[in-house]
DNA sequence: TCTGGGGTCCTAGGACCC
DNA sequence: TCTGGGGTCCTAGGACCC
């Protein structure tokens, strides 16, 4: 079990630093990723930043900045975000002994037993990232994850806001090496809001109480905070004060339950593309379902019109049991079906529709049962058939088999989502390689 | 007039994270 | 006209049990 101090790794802006990577010219000029159905803004660099777009920013609210600030925005490339995060994350993995991957930009590093530097260690690891994926990161240092992830958001900010933390902090941030006193100037001239796991809901309350900065909540008695919060907030108080509460997680759990769910690029009405859709949905999550190695006993489907549009509301789910847990793509689809049928009501102008798969357990723990309908021969040949799925889709692409209850002609999707900026697969698809020339 | 104590399980909702 | 997706954990309250 590693105990510190660890590390936490963490790329800068990371959608828009992959971009960037394939397309220099994008430095220097304020560029946003869109998420699906380029709706709004999930990364943004530096200049968008600096032009007051937030997080979340809806992109009809801020495209006005294309005209006036040179704004670029693009469509979501997670294939290529899950390919340079692989990259970036086994060259994090030289920075100590253990390594959790945590999202898709960030890694806690433990360090225990790391012997020499730490700053100066961490300061050729970033060194090494950047020059060998092109993507800049940030590392924080700390006696604890907590206080590691703060010294990862100074690092952040002290490079992108000259002023605000002392420079030597800026890239790499190492709290653990820090005199107390300049420990203490630090955490006074932090918002208690930028702890990890202090969101704004607890930050509003802390400073209705007179915290307002991390080295006040630090100084709070933990039993009080338990009393007056909750546990999780008592940790948070513990590890900022050094005391390690949070481990290593450096084998990913297996999920509790997966979901599938999506905005639809125009408002749906009627059944029968919902009917597609949702089939569509369940199919990818049964394929994550087995990726896992789990079955699922109860799948549960919804369907709702926009929060944000009048007219009437709709917004109804239902949890279809199967009769035994299974990871069979057209069980799976079929309860889904049946649970839309359900719910289902013309007259509304719906605009999302998901499955979620719940109650999930390993798959060699399924309870045996007595085979009344004698048909354990079809749920091994079933298995066979998924497993042969699974295959082909992974050997030549995404949809290559599926349900015909999805749909087969992708042009008549009226439910599809739109993607009118993303850029090529350009590390996962042949046809998408940069060509360099001399 | 007077109405126990303790425990478990489930669910919905809140809060947080990226 | 246009507002993402996928998770986890905790808590409170109700149902139920002895």
């Amino acid at each position: 079990m590693s105990a510190g101090p660890f590390a936490l790794v963490d790329g800068n802006n990371f959608y828009v630093s992959c971009e960037r990577v394939f397309r220099p010219s994008l430095n220097g000029m304020p560029v946003v990723v869109l998420s699906n159905n380029d709706g709004c803004a999930i990364a943004r660099s530096n200049e968008a930043k600096a032009l007051g777009i937030k997080m979340g920013a809806p992109w009809f609210e801020i495209k006005h900045f294309a005209e006036s600030a040179g704004l670029v925005a693009l469509s979501a490339n997670f294939t290529l975000y899950g390919d340079m995060s692989d990259r970036m994350m086994s060259l994090a993995a030289g920075l100590g002994p253990t390594q959790e991957i945590y999202s898709i930009d960030e890694s806690f590093i433990g360090l225990d037993g790391v012997r020499g530097d730490l700053t100066d260690r961490a300061r050729k690891v970033r060194s090494r990232i950047l020059v060998w994926t092109g993507i800049p990161c940030g590392i924080g240092i700390g006696p604890t994850k907590t206080l590691a992830k703060l010294a990862n958001y100074i690092s952040k900010t002290a490079e992108r806001k000259p002023g605000s933390y002392p420079p030597e902090l800026a890239q790499v941030c190492n709290l653990a090496a820090l005199p107390r006193d300049e420990l203490e100037a630090v955490l006074g001239a932090t918002a208690v809001g930028d702890v990890w796991g202090v969101g704004r809901r607890i930050a509003e309350q802390l400073e209705e109480g007179g915290i307002r900065t991390v080295l006040e909540l630090a100084r709070l008695d933990p039993a009080t905070v338990r009393r007056r919060w909750s546990v999780v907030l008592e940790r948070t108080v513990r590890e900022l004060q050094g005391m390690p509460c949070v481990q290593m997680e450096e084998v990913p759990a297996a999920k509790k339950e997966i979901a599938h769910t999506r905005s639809f690029g125009r408002v749906v009405t009627a059944l029968e593309p919902l009917l597609e859709a949702v089939s569509e949905y369940a199919s990818r999550a049964a394929e994550k379902l087995r990726k896992q190695g789990s079955v699922v006993g109860n799948v549960l489907v919804f369907a709702h019109t926009s929060p944000y549009r009048p007219g009437p509301k709709y917004h109804r789910s239902v949890v279809v049991p199967l009769r035994r847990p299974s990871s069979d793509t057209s069980l799976i689809v079929h309860a889904a079906m049946a649970g839309l049928h359900q719910i289902y009501q013309p007259g509304f102008d719906l605009i999302k529709a998901g499955v979620m798969l719940l109650d999930l357990a390993p798959d060699y723990l399924v309870q045996g049962e007595l085979d009344l309908e004698d048909d354990g021969a079809e749920v091994a040949e079933r298995g066979r058939l998924m497993k042969a799925m699974d295959v082909l889709n992974n050997r030549f692409g995404k949809g290559t088999l599926q349900v015909a209850s999805s749909g087969l002609d992708d042009a008549h999707r009226e439910w599809g989502m739109r993607q009118e900026r993303r850029t090529p697969h350009y590390t996962t698809k042949i046809s998408d390689i940069p060509i360099a020339r001399a």
